[in-house]
DNA sequence: TGTTAGCACTCCCTCGAATCGAGTGCTAAT
DNA sequence: ATTAGCACTCGATTCGAGGGAGTGCTAACA
């Protein structure tokens, strides 16, 4: 009967909680497996390898630890990591003069894209892992004014500015040949409908008008439409996402393999997955944390993932986090990813 | 007496010299020292491994092969590929439709950088190397447009346009605001000054204005001319050089060791040091080489770099290359470096 | 019933010895 | 000048022994 499982209660005791606590944190410091005799000095309770023995046996059984091989000591598998982080850890918070320096490496930076590069960096540089920040989104962005300059030939550039202080631009091959003029007076039109504009709006509305001729506009005015169209897409694929540090991942020898190195570094060139992971991220209310597999990106199994939204006035506007080894000091690097991402906050908001 | 040292004549036999070609060649299909054995049917002469021995003793009196123990084949060492570059070599032209693929991947790019960027990807994807490509020297640039964009608070975003299609921006905080009219006035004065002009030229004015306070310019127009050379100074210094297909360096294993890579990949994120070592190269003729140690770099010491400077009219305006291990194909790496600078350089004129 | 001491056992790791094979340098003969 | 022959060197591989860390089980104990 299924009430009689090998597995026995699944209560697992005050005790043995204790324990799993006490083996992880050792793991985590060291990185070698913890044998029954270490863990019993390791915890407080003064008890025999015997008995820490017994214990292990039961984590085992549940799969929270398992041991590489029959004489070895234990190591926490992810089940065992989740039910650490969801309601064993301790956070150890950071002194007030760290989160200074940190501040202050975030600020006076000009516009928002070296401000978020400078995030991942700090990320990276705090905890020696590889710190990666979404961009912000730019619907919440306001169009600011939009420009188009004559190049030599047919092409022209067509050149955004958004309220965050980005520029964009993008240059169009366009068949025929424009005056100076007639550029200058599309842009007008396009200043006079966008300015002050929702980002997100000017991106639907730009869509609309491209699909729907009007017959009220002329020939210019089209071609006008399709340039933004093409520099507001620009936009919002430039750059989404900045990784630092990823060097630093070289230094875990539980990353050392080549060839799973080689395809994570070449994930984080392409970034894509990177982004798909970190967009999973933007509904949590703080810090959110994928274990191993968890993640469910192969790329990563060996990996864990960090995550804190971040925003402006309540409104999430991004995702940042850190990327490092399964065995990583979660007590110090949740906090970590917490505050950045509250400074980050800050410093956006401030411009 | 000189004329008795132990290495004896400095003469290199014709005969020796065909055999350290084909042994590099043959090192550098298979990695493996090549010994007296396999030497002897490489070349087509009909010899004995002895006497291929006696040869290669010779070889490597004159320091240009080693063996890495005293029973394992010769390996090339730096002065031995020096010689094989500089006087043994035979080219492996590429076939005319590599290089129509190749052509074909920088066409219709847009601006300048992109191109570029994409030169490095071609570049690192032929070679299955690192691929690295300096950007086009801004000095040959003509000034096209400035505009000076009001942002929330005091800030404004200075735009700089030029010739090649490249838009660079920066933000500048300004201690007291200026009324968008001022600003465009501010914008109207210096492209009437500088349009069209040689941004070395703009350069230089713009600090010789920066020095000499002119009575006859009033407190925006100073101001202007600040800004003005701030954002040419960021144009300057923006993103010199572009990097691809660093990873691919993760295949080789004579690289294996990850303290090495570590390093030589900081390197890559950090520049400054590639960008020193191509600097070097821009004056030469045509492909450059720079074997192990040869480059003075010692994170380069097991690596090789293969560089070429790219035209447009004959005027050098950048220079661009591949990094692999020492053991590269030469034969095959020159020719590629080689037209994918022609190729690089005629599509940045056709714009 | 929980805890503990004792014990046999398992498995990894390291080390040294033995062996193999590739390749060398030298010498003497062609 | 070339070559065959030979002793030799050295790395790589294999094997087994010994040690150590840690386990699971059992029986005794509080």
């Amino acid at each position: 009967m299924a009430t009689y499982t090998a597995s026995g209660e699944n209560q697992v005791s005050e005790r043995a909680l204790h324990f799993l606590k006490a083996l992880i944190e050792r793991y985590i410091r060291d990185g070698q497996p913890v044998g029954s005799r270490t863990l019993a000095k390791e915890t407080g309770l003064d008890l025999s390898p015997a008995t820490v023995r017994n214990v292990m046996a039961d984590l085992e059984e549940m799969g929270l630890v398992v041991s590489p091989h029959t004489s070895a000591g234990r190591v926490p598998t992810v089940s065992g990591y989740r039910l650490f982080i969801d309601s064993l850890l301790t956070v150890k918070p950071l002194e007030e003069q760290e989160v200074e320096a940190m501040r202050r490496r975030l600020e006076n930076l000009g516009d928002a894209s070296r401000l978020v590069e400078s995030a991942s960096v700090v990320l990276s540089g705090v905890t020696h892992m590889a710190g990666v920040v979404m961009l912000p989104r730019h619907e919440r962005n306001v169009f600011r004014q939009i420009e188009f300059l004559p190049l030599s030939g047919h092409r022209v550039v067509a050149i955004l500015v958004t309220s965050d202080g980005e520029v964009h631009n993008r240059i169009i091959n366009s068949e025929r040949g424009y005056s100076p003029a007639q550029l200058e007076e599309a842009a007008n039109f396009l200043n006079a409908m966008f300015t002050g504009q929702d980002m997100g709006e000017v991106r639907k509305r730009l869509l609309a008008d491209l699909k729907t001729t009007h017959e009220h506009m002329d020939q210019i005015m089209m071609r006008a439409v399709e340039m933004a169209q093409r520099v507001v897409e620009a936009a919002e694929t430039t750059d989404d996402c900045f990784i630092a540090g990823q060097t630093n991942l070289m230094e875990f020898n539980e990353l050392a393999s080549m060839e799973r190195l080689k395809q994570l570094f070449e994930a984080f060139t392409k970034k894509s997955e990177i982004l798909h992971l970190l967009d999973r991220c933007i509904e949590a209310e703080g810090v959110q944390i994928f274990v191993g597999e968890e993640s469910g990106y192969q790329l990563l199994d060996d990996c864990s993932l960090v995550t804190a939204p971040y925003r402006i006035d309540d409104q999430i506007i991004g995702v940042l986090g850190v990327i490092g080894p399964t065995r990583m000091d979660y007590p110090r690097v949740i906090p970590i990813v917490d505050v950045t991402a509250r400074l980050l906050g800050a410093a956006l908001k401030k411009q």
